[in-house]
Order: C-alpha cells, then structure tokens, then sequence
DNA sequence: CTGAAAGCGCTTACAG
DNA sequence: CTGAAAGCGCTTACAG
C-alpha cells in the first residue's frame, strides 16, 4: 500500500464528473482541445473539491521539479533578505518554488550546496558564490550572481558605477581626501566598488583604502578604526564599501565626538535596512535586486525550458550589469552645499 | 515521450548488474533483506555510476516530499538571516529541505504564501506568523514561532524572560529610570518584552514606553524620537525592544552629543548583526535560534512520521519556550559600576 | 535472500 | 472533441 494524499486527484475528478483523466488533465492546464463548456465543468468542481495537483506526479512525469535553488556563501549576510525577497518574487511570478541552501563555511561546503540541491531535483539554481569561488557546473543550469567583471557572471549590479555615483557624490560636495573602508580584500565585489571610487574622482581628490581584514589580522577582531585620527590627517570623507563597515565608521566618528555631516561625510554601500533609519542617515548606492533578480530567474528559466534534458551549464543574460542608484541621504558636508564649516579655503563648485 | 533524467535510475543498475530494481532498491536503503556482498556490489556500482535518487519517483510512490517550509511574515525584517539559517540547518540535518516563501504585505498574502507551499507539496512548514495572525491549520503539520504567550504557538524563545533579563542589567547598573523603545504597539512579541522588562524592574526604578509606530502616525516617518529631552527629564537607560530601534536609539543620542555609556545605557533584543559591530556595542539579549529551530523542526518533523496521511494540524513541542542570553557588551555606565558619573546621589550595589 | 508486480498522479502521443 | 494506454522512478507487500 503506498501513502494516500489527503486531496482528490485527476481520477477522482474524472470518474465523478464520468469523463477520463486526459481530458480532466487537458481541460485543467488548457492544452488539449476540450469544449468550452466541458473546461467549465471541470474547472468548476476541480475547485469545488480544492483540487491541488501533485507536483511529484507532474515532476516525475515531466522530469521538471518546478523549484529553483539559492544558493549563498552566507545566510547571514545582511544582504541576505533583500537577495531571497526578490529571487523568490521574481521566482514565484515565473511558476517556480524557491529551496535554500547555505554553503556556510568553505568552499567544500559551497559545492555540497549544490549538490544537496540537485539531488533535491531543482530544475536549475542562482548561486552567489563565494568569494572569488569558480562555479563547476552542475547538473543543472546555474545563474552565478556576483559582479559584472568575474568571469562566469551572469547578472549583478554594476558595482563599479556604484562606485563612481559615491565619488561624484563626493567631489560634489567638495571633499577631496577619502577614506575607502573595506572589509574584504579578496572580495571581487568590494575591489570593482573600490576602483570605481578611484575612477570616479577627479584628478585634484585623493584616496587611502583601508582593509578591516587586514587591520583585524593584526590588531585583532572589533578594534577600533582609528578614524579620528584620519580625520586629524585631514580626510573628510569616508567611503564604506558596505553599510555595515559605513555603520561602524559613523559610530566610531560620532563616539570620538566628530560630527556628521558637519565634520564629515560617511557613505555605504547596498542601503540596507538600517542606513534609512540612523543619525543621520547613511548616503548610500542601492543595487536594483528586483532587476538583477528577474533578468537571473529568466534566464534560468530560458535555459531550462529549451534544453530538453537537464543538463549542467552556466547561464548568460542578454545584461549582464544592472546600474547601481545613488541614494543621497546626507546632502550637505563639510565642504559642500549647506556646509557649516569650509576647510582649507575649498568652495562650493 | 515522456522527459528522461540525465542521470541513471535503479532500472539501470539492476541490469548492469544483473538483479532486479527491488533488490537495488532495498540494498541501497538498507531496509529488505539483502546479503551483504550484493549491498556491497550495488552501492559501489551506483557510486561509480554517479546515481542520484530521483525525489519525484520517491516523493510519488511514498506521498513525502522531503521538504519543509518556512513562511515569513517579511523576509527584509533583519532577524530572517538567523531564522533561516537555523531552520535550514535543523531541516538539513533531518534529511529535508528548505522551500521559502514570504507572505510580502498583508494577512492575506501570508494565506496565499502558505496554500503556495502546499500546492509545492511540502510535508509540513514552520511558520512565523504576522503580527497577532492565528494560524488556521492548512493542509499539512505547522509549527509556529511566535511567543509562547500566543496561543498555538509551538516554540519560541522567552521573550518575556528576556525583557527580565534587560531589566536586571540595568538594575545592576544602577538605573532608575527607564525608557523602553518598541516600534510596534501590536506585536506580542515586542509586548512580552516590555513587560518582561517591567516585571523584571525593582520596586524603586520606574519605566515608561515609546511606541515608534505610534509617534510616527502623528509625527512622520523618520521623525527623530526627542531622545534627549528624555534624557534632560532624568532617563538614563534606553531598553529598545529590537536592535534596529536600539540602533536609532543610539545614534540619535550620538548626535545629540550624548556620551554612550558614560552619560547613558542604550540596550536591544536579538544580537543583529551590527550589535557587535557599532561603537560603543550594544547590550542585547539573544535568542537561541538554533534551538528554537530545532524543535520546532524536529516538532514537525515527528508529527510527519506518525501521521500516514498528509493532514494539518497545529504541532507542539515538549518545551515551548527557550531562555534567551544577555550579551553584555556595555558593562559601565552613568550608575553603575565602573562609572564615570554617579547621579542622584545613587551607588553602586 | 531475491524478484515480479502493482501503483503513487500526472502528461502526452495516439487512436477513435 | 474525447478516451485508452503507456510510462516517468520509486517503494513495498507478497511470492518464491
């Protein structure tokens, strides 16, 4: 005896309304040619009796799942709501059922990730690797989100505009000594928004990038910054390449009683739940997870229902970069526009 | 035609090796009776092979699907990287997956999200209900995560104890005058701990409550909080019912030009990834997500394998409630030990 | 200890 | 326009 779903199936639909499961199957996904008023017959008492169909019986049929798998280096990065949000929206829209897994820890466990959902039967998956991990394609087709310059990519923010909107915002308000603020110098994603910061500033501005994890490797986890005294050596303006790193700044300056935005400016990077919601507000640059997300979910999707059997590859999109947006939330500064004080004789532009 | 797998199937290895699908089928579940050199031969040939067990064959014939959901009432809220963390890693370790499903907006939408998971033919889902939401049984096992003051929930942490907690940390202190912060007035979560807080106060110290959601009806979102004028009327702890609102709490006070912790305490709830991370660090109070999801998946899980049909039910747990952990990170303060400036004549215990 | 057979629920090419 | 039949891959009660 096998286990009994608790719901009607096809055949008990059929034999109740005394005509055969194709046409019950045919009427319901609208293929098969069935007279109007036969379709409404079915429909109407496929709903009477709350009818749901059986994604295993179709999956085994089809040889299609239905679900794609997300894969991340990291649930607990904070980006992480905003990614899973619009994959599963842009997912859910497309048909599809969204199945999570955490590669959490090293590159070992990233590929037993994947392998966990493949065995799980996703019908293809959007990984964002980790670090600057290579994808070996799987047994199923991969969208890899990461940034527009690995190879491999698929779609992400264009990290390095990103970038370049932070230092125009910068020059504009007439800093011209920053601060870079990184976390992570292996990190493809910081490095393009970092040499998109250099690449936005004009000639007469100048940049220090300071690495956390490397200053961390020395002076151990949660030390201070020492950011005061980077403003004592005359920088005015401190660009995180992540609003958690941009979180620490603005409270680390503000603990040393240095005041923002009159003193300096701070800035971030993915304007993530809380930068709307500190004093003052973080300036930040947002990536479009919605576009990155759709353009990701439909290529796979593509790839999917033109291959006729699954097999591994990695996917490409028509764009692979989605503009970042600069997202101005402290519009005066030391040396800008609504400043208090004017230092070394700069002037608004 | 129907679609084929790339993969082989038992059919496959039976007649490679000359036995049958049944026998192929016991030897590699290890449940009929099968000599041990045939398991043996079987199992290195399907590794050799590379086979991958289809889950739409098992999850048809057995009426399992071996996967678990997990709907949020809104994946942004920043607690959902832990949660999901958790669940995956409990579900996971139980042989299922993780389908994710976001109930965006409304009650209505959390309905939908739920018969979504169905429709996918989960076996039973945990779900973290909106606001005071009661859960109306679907067509699987659920465990709900709430508090265990909510009726029908199956696990949580102790909210309440954990409001205890807060208010015994700054009882030690030495503080008298409390300012809670929540930012919802309906959650019972954010209710159990302002009263945990209240119930855990010694009869001398005195606590009133701000409503963020209700301040901002009047005032605007974003409003500032008039912290300061809090603290010119002799508050001298700030107890935020969530890290974000201890987060605002803080910078706002930073601004104000207010020494944290020298002249205040500012405390939260839940250990949110900045907590370690802004200067000075927050005191909070943590949940052990990994517990709480562990019985809540095991909860479900046992309640899966007792039922030989698929039906829904509100599942429960042995335990209910799990303590929560004070993290303390700010450990002098205006009143307490270690202090720079005792107030009102008060002393240290 | 091993195998033949049934059947989970569905879709699809084919016949009528 | 409608139906009978095959078969996706698996597990399990039963027979040998």
């Amino acid at each position: 005896m096998a286990s009994s779903r608790s719901g009607p199936n096809l055949s008990r639909i059929a034999t109740s309304l005394g005509v055969s499961v194709a046409t019950v199957s045919n009427a319901l996904s609208g293929k098969g040619r069935v007279s109007g008023q036969l379709v409404e017959r079915i429909r109407e008492h496929a709903a009477e009796l709350g009818y749901v169909p059986s994604q295993a019986g179709r999956a085994l049929r089809t040889g299609r799942s239905g679900v794609l798998g997300l894969v991340l280096p990291d649930i607990a990065n904070p980006l992480f709501p905003k990614i899973a949000q619009a994959i599963e929206f842009a997912a859910s829209a497309a048909g599809y059922g969204v199945l999570i897994a955490d590669s959490r820890g090293d590159v070992a466990a990233q590929t037993e990730a994947i392998n966990r959902l493949v065995e799980r039967g996703v019908d293809g998956m959007v990984v964002i690797p980790r670090r600057a991990t290579r994808i070996s394609s799987a047994a199923c087709p991969i969208a890899v989100i990461d940034t527009p310059s690995t190879s491999g990519n698929t779609v992400a923010a264009d990290h390095w505009q990103g970038g370049c909107e932070i230092a125009g915002h910068l020059a504009g308000l007439g800093h011209r000594r920053i601060l870079i603020i990184g976390n992570n110098q292996e990190s493809s994603v910081q490095n393009d928004r970092a040499d998109g910061i250099r690449s936005g500033m004009r000639s007469d501005m100048h940049a220090e990038t300071l690495w956390i994890d490397r200053l961390e490797r020395d002076s151990g986890n949660g030390c201070p910054l020492g950011l005061a005294e980077k403003v004592r050596q005359g920088f005015t303006a401190f660009a995180a390449l992540s609003d958690l790193q941009a979180l620490r700044a603005l409270t680390e300056l503000q603990q040393a009683g240095i005041n923002i935005p009159a003193d300096v400016s701070v800035t971030g990077f993915d304007d993530l739940i809380w930068s709307p919601v500190v004093t003052p507000s973080l300036t930040t640059v947002r990536m479009d997870m919605d576009a990155i997300a759709g353009i990701a979910v439909s290529a796979l999707v593509d790839t999917i229902r033109a291959s006729s059997i699954r097999q591994g590859m990695l996917v490409t999109a028509e764009i692979d970069r989605v503009p970042m947006q600069l997202i101005v939330r402290q519009s005066s500064g030391p040396c800008g526009p609504g400043t208090k004080n004017l230092r070394d004789g700069e002037h608004v532009r």
